[in-house]
DNA sequence: GCCGTTTTCGGCCCGACTGTTTTCAGTCG
């Protein structure tokens, strides 16, 4: 039993509890021993002989060692068998749909005797759960919709966690001797935001036909396989416990780059790839690129290799969509996408002061120890009470602590002071334009009321950025406002009003969080925004996060010119920035 | 259920907002 698996069940525990309207705060604690849990760095498995190395983590006590003590050993504990005996386990996925809390969960559960998805959009279109107490049309008709989202994204996974997998399942193949190297093909490799199972293509010596079988075996056994699927010459497919399959490849060398090229895709690219060869005379498959009056191979090592033998640039994983990259290849006009080292600066990110879990400076070494040459640091304005957001006050203090450490740094790394505002119900902000005035950055994000109608939220940020203070539009694109018609945000009319005000957009660079795709960012551009991309660090490590920004910058053809976090210093940037009034 | 202590019990984050309400419980972040 691992420490993930202890605060899964820790966790479910918490949630059941909620279920039965236990005490909040007892709640509070399983979830916080969950968490504490997951951070440990030592398996909790090995300490339960020893259990004051138990009580030792904070928020462990007596009553949650022997918990944890319990689930080691018998894989349960007495307190969740009970619930469980009283509730049903699929009430704990019902929580994750919108406005199914604990409480809906119970009553829905007392009332109709419905515990899973299936059975309660059945009650939802019969019109049942409208005879209950509170739950009108309008909850019906959202949590149908929700039902609809949460089936449709919870095949996929999320790009940040699926190259999380990549790098675990890589990291233990490359234990054989005499692999070198390993690629996530596939959508991963395309920076895709989703994904639907993992391809990985291992090559070295190790592979080469003749003795692949023993690197076959050490695959098929490796110890994180929930199920293995398939077990081939070279290829083995399994799935993990969290349900995502893999697909593992083991390729000689010498056909390694039709392989990759094969693997990656997309379906659309390489279906017109292959008609392009097929008009000089050639076929391509997974194997080789081959001439087809003489058998011969063209080329199949790289990939490189591949796409000038087809008279084309070299084109980028995340350009292989079919969406025109096959013929500005041809034409030599591929852009010059943008790249992680074109990056000087990130606008966004938050200290220990609000939510964030490191120190301005740890922030700024962090930053520096990265490559970059000047960042923001803006912390959370005080309608987000749970973060411990600040008011008026503490937010001077606060940029007054930021310059501090400023001129510590000694321009080594430029420290702006920054902070993300929210934009309250109608649009106004949540600090006064006095405070706002002294600040390098003002972010003004939508953290709330999600679920207005689109014009609705749509007028809010379009008066929010009138105000001359903002500077930046944060992820105003979020995953939730985006992806829940009717209520998405009507983006163009925000990134035209954007242009024109030089409000700079935010581009989110954590999956998490929010972010725009492809067509969104296209669409900025077009509009001719001024577009940065930020991490929106709650950690040092988080900054870390910018690559899958940049993955997606570059699937939406986007050069470092378009990007303004690209300026080599901070002065140079907030000269590009709208001017403060 | 944890923690810290004023050592054996009280505090533990909370404001905005919705729906279906006629005064508020529940959800969200």
């Amino acid at each position: 039993m691992d420490n993930i698996s202890i605060a899964r069940l820790l966790d479910e525990t918490a949630a059941l509890l909620e279920i039965d309207a236990a005490d909040p705060f007892r709640i509070r604690s399983y979830r916080r021993a969950a968490e504490a849990v997951e951070q440990q760095t030592t398996q909790l498995s090995a300490l339960i002989d020893d259990p004051k190395q138990l009580l030792a983590i904070s928020g462990i006590g007596k009553g949650m060692a022997s918990n944890i003590v319990d689930i080691v050993q018998t894989g349960t504990t007495p307190l969740r068998e009970e619930l469980l005996q009283k509730y049903r386990p699929t009430m704990l996925e019902l929580l994750h749909l919108p406005g199914m809390g604990p409480k809906t969960v119970a009553l829905i559960w007392s009332a109709l005797q419905v515990s899973d998805i299936d059975a309660l959009e059945e009650a939802a279109k019969a019109g049942h759960l409208n005879t209950l107490p509170r739950l009108g049309e309008k909850f019906t008709a959202k949590l149908l919709k929700g039902i609809e989202d949460y089936r449709k994204n919870n095949s996929r996974f999320r790009i940040d966690h699926a190259r999380e997998q990549a790098d675990r399942i890589a990291a233990l193949i490359r234990e054989f001797p005499g692999i070198e190297e390993i690629t996530p093909a596939g959508s991963l490799r395309r920076g895709r935001e989703t994904v639907g199972d993992l391809d990985l293509l291992v090559t070295g010596p190790a592979c080469e036909p003749d003795v692949v079988a023993a690197a076959v075996e050490h695959v098929a056994t490796l110890p994180l396989i929930d199920k293995l699927l398939a077990r081939g010459q070279n290829k083995v497919s399994f799935t993990l416990r969290n349900n995502l399959q893999v697909d593992v490849r083991l390729l000689p060398r010498a056909s390694y780059g039709a392989a990759l090229q094969y693997f990656t895709g997309s379906k659309m690219h390489n279906v017109a790839l292959r008609q392009r060869a097929i008009k000089r005379g050639m076929t391509l498959n997974e194997y080789a690129l081959v001439r087809v009056e003489d058998n011969s191979i063209v080329a199949a090592a790289t990939e490189e290799l591949i796409y000038r033998a087809l008279d084309l640039d070299y084109i980028p994983p995340e350009l292989r969509e079919n969406s025109g990259e096959l013929e500005a290849a041809a034409s030599h006009t591929l852009p010059d996408l943008i790249t992680l080292a074109d990056l000087h600066g990130d606008l966004h990110m938050h200290t220990d002061e609000t939510d964030g879990s490191n120190t301005i400076r740890e922030m700024a070494e962090a930053a520096l120890a990265r490559g970059l040459s000047y960042i923001a640091i803006t912390d959370h304005s005080k309608n987000l009470a749970m973060t411990n957001g600040m008011d008026d006050l503490r937010a001077l203090a606060h940029i007054k602590r930021i310059r501090e450490i400023d001129a510590e740094m000694q321009g080594r790394i430029r420290v702006l002071s920054g902070i993300e505002v929210d934009i309250l119900a109608e649009g106004e902000l949540d600090l006064s334009d006095e405070t706002l005035a002294q600040m390098d950055i003002v972010i003004a994000s939508i953290h709330s009321r999600f679920d207005q109608p689109a014009q609705q939220i749509t007028d809010r940020i379009l008066r929010a950025i009138e105000n001359p203070h903002v500077r930046i539009l944060g992820h105003p694109t979020g995953r939730l406002l985006l992806k829940r018609e009717p209520y998405a945000v009507q983006l163009d009319p925000v990134l035209k009003r954007a242009a024109e005000l030089g409000v700079a957009v935010e581009h989110n660079a954590n999956p998490a969080r929010a972010d725009l795709n492809d067509l969104h960012l296209r669409l900025a551009k077009q509009h001719g925004c001024k577009i940065v991309v930020n991490t929106d660090a709650h950690s040092t490590a988080e900054l870390d996060m910018v690559r899958y920004g940049i993955t997606q910058l570059r699937r939406a053809w986007l050069t470092a010119p378009d990007v303004l976090n690209t300026r080599p210093t901070a002065e140079a940037l907030l000269a590009d920035l709208r001017p403060k009034p």
